[in-house]
DNA sequence: TTGTATGCGTTATCAT
DNA sequence: ATGATAACGCATACAA
């Protein structure tokens, strides 16, 4: 890497006059200032004038620092996830962010990569001084750490591995939607449907139970789950899935469509088998979970299971609002279930049906 | 969706308490709890052990605002990117989190969208009172926006719009990294190379720089451009690569190879080249930019160029945090570029090549 | 409709 | 080695 150069220093810096500059400036008190500042209704318009321009000729701008710590208000929520560089939560984060925007709020993003120690830092660390709510995501924690869940602030717990939990909760009906994806890929005529992504002796979570819907689909279809066809895949990466994949073809089962438990799974999957020239779907069906951009855009084009990531985030953004506006702490948990809907693409389809196929709207479920 | 239940409320909130709770229970003045919190040196043991026993029991957390508000600084940096949604930013924010938090510094993200009024809110904005520093990707502002980047706090500049600036800048060689790339398709036999993702008319910024890169390494290979074969696409998602792609295709051209100006237009492309049965790289080779994770896991893995994002990231947390403690103004600004590196895989090798390759290493060179 | 005075929880200055 | 006390900049109770 090479380094270089520079000169000077430029200027302009906005917000180093206070309140009490402006008021003398504006011959009010500091009073007055902040009345104007915070729209105060009862001003008279000429002295509101004169605040104003004062304001405007001094470049001056509230202290957020000083105005949290009196009000014990940040304007900050967090949102916790494992990491921005899986697609789903970066969109995620995205979604978030806007929405919150939305209502005025500031978002702060914390990276756990999903590390037992760093999740629980999330629910005690300093940063919680630093918002006045969290949106979090656990992905390591779960039932046993139940007691680490009770904290003291406004939280929203996203995802399946904490249920029932003394905070409100968004989530989706992982069962339903994962039944429907298999029933996706049965309604085409497969029949040795394998999974990628399961979690070996995991009764918690995302994987439990989307493998739980998967086998519920096949038996109500008169099919027994063969557990040779369930690929283990801890993390959900594309790497991780193009292996899981590998693994399933290595062992000479025989295979018709992959359930690929999230997309990142499922582009790894579409890898492993462009590798080993096995034509999707006309050999192997594929179907992933997330939507994600990406599966729009692969080659084939990824069928999946879109769950709602924009009314997630709107709807955790909204709770969270919700239980910091509640003072009294009387508001009861809520849980909230967000729709899913089947995306049909070249990857279950075919090229032929490559013309968009309008989603199977997944009906709304109340846990 | 569907809505329910919820019952009582949890507790054990850490930090109500404040230095003067913990200086009582320990029987200190406050001026001790501080010099204990902050780490002093001087402070008999057995004094250190009652405050540190009384900070345990009252569950006693700094309170940031009251810090900020006293010391002047947040210990928060803002990072300024388009939009998390795309791969390199959401890839590069993950990078540049986990710098800072090396560092001890927390990293507040906003997105601009690439919307010009946003980005010149990231400059004079309320949210630049909660951080120290700024690190800001602008993707929309230019050098006639020169006056806006005058600005008086700690700021880095990523990319390719602004240089010459009153701030210190990291970037990579665009216009040596993409004669590179070009030249990879050259040496491949390739001759009727095409261009994904210019901007007709821009003078500056990735896209003018990296088309001029294309140019040169065409006009060193005593080959003339042609510019029909020269593709726009504004944004540079995945959905206008593939739009450009099919525009040129449609056009006619001859085309025996593609460089997409970033990644996301290289899947783009795939995708168009993939929807009409056009062989990759047999036909048509491809090649990329920003060697995003994706890249690895395309069908056919795309080759591209590794801008050192790690190096990207690091370098300017670090140039952030010494123009935050060089309180007298003085340091000169600095430029930095980044290395890069021909990452080449089954987009121009094909499946033979599959196995990977040594990349090209990239020279340092200063701008 | 506007002004005065107090305190939010820290850190820093100055004693001791 | 530790204590008293004064800011930091703002919002607000209370007065006027």
């Amino acid at each position: 890497m090479g380094a270089v150069n520079g000169s000077k220093r430029g200027s302009t810096r906005t917000g180093t006059a206070t309140m009490h500059d402006v008021a003398e400036r504006a011959g009010v008190s500091i009073k007055t200032v902040s009345n104007v500042v915070n729209g105060y209704q009862y001003i008279r318009p000429a002295t509101r004038a004169r605040v104003e321009q004062a304001i405007e000729e001094l470049g001056y701008q509230v202290n957020i620092s000083a105005r949290n710590l009196r009000q014990g208000r940040t304007g900050m929520i967090g949102l916790a996830v494992p990491e921005l560089s899986l697609p789903y939560f970066a969109e995620l984060a995205d979604s978030v962010i806007q929405a919150a925007d939305a209502r005025g709020l500031t978002v702060l993003i914390e990276q756990t990569n999903s590390v037992r120690q760093r999740e629980l830092e999330v629910l005690s660390g300093q940063r919680r001084h630093l918002t006045d709510g969290l949106i979090f995501s656990p992905l390591s924690l779960g039932p046993e750490d139940r007691a680490s869940f009770e904290v003291d602030f406004p939280m929203v717990l996203l995802g399946e591995r904490i249920f029932g939990g003394p905070a409100d909760h968004v989530t989706m009906n992982n069962i339903e939607a994962a039944r429907a994806a298999t029933q996706h890929l049965l309604d085409l005529g497969r029949r040795r449907i394998a999974v990628v992504g399961a979690h070996e002796g995991e009764a918690i979570g995302s994987a439990a139970l989307r493998v739980q819907g998967y086998e519920q689909a096949l038996t109500d279809a008169g099919l027994t789950v063969d557990p040779a066809l369930v690929g283990e895949a801890g993390l959900w990466h594309r790497a991780t899935g193009a292996e899981a994949m590998h693994r399933l073809l290595d062992s000479g089962v025989e295979i018709d469509a992959v359930f690929a438990l999230n997309d990142a799974l499922a582009l790894g999957a579409l890898h492993a088998l462009h590798a080993r020239r096995i034509a999707v779907p006309e050999q192997i069906a594929v179907i992933g979970f997330d939507d994600i951009d990406d599966a729009a855009y692969s080659s084939p084009t990824l069928s999946t299971v879109a769950p709602g990531r924009e009314q997630i985030a709107r709807t955790s953004v909204d709770l969270l609002i919700a239980r910091i506006a509640d003072t009294s702490r009387s508001r009861p948990f809520e849980q909230v279930v967000a729709d899913y809907a089947i995306v049909a693409r070249e990857s279950t389809l075919g090229v032929a049906g490559s013309t968009p196929v309008a989603p199977v709207l997944g009906r709304s479920v109340v846990a």
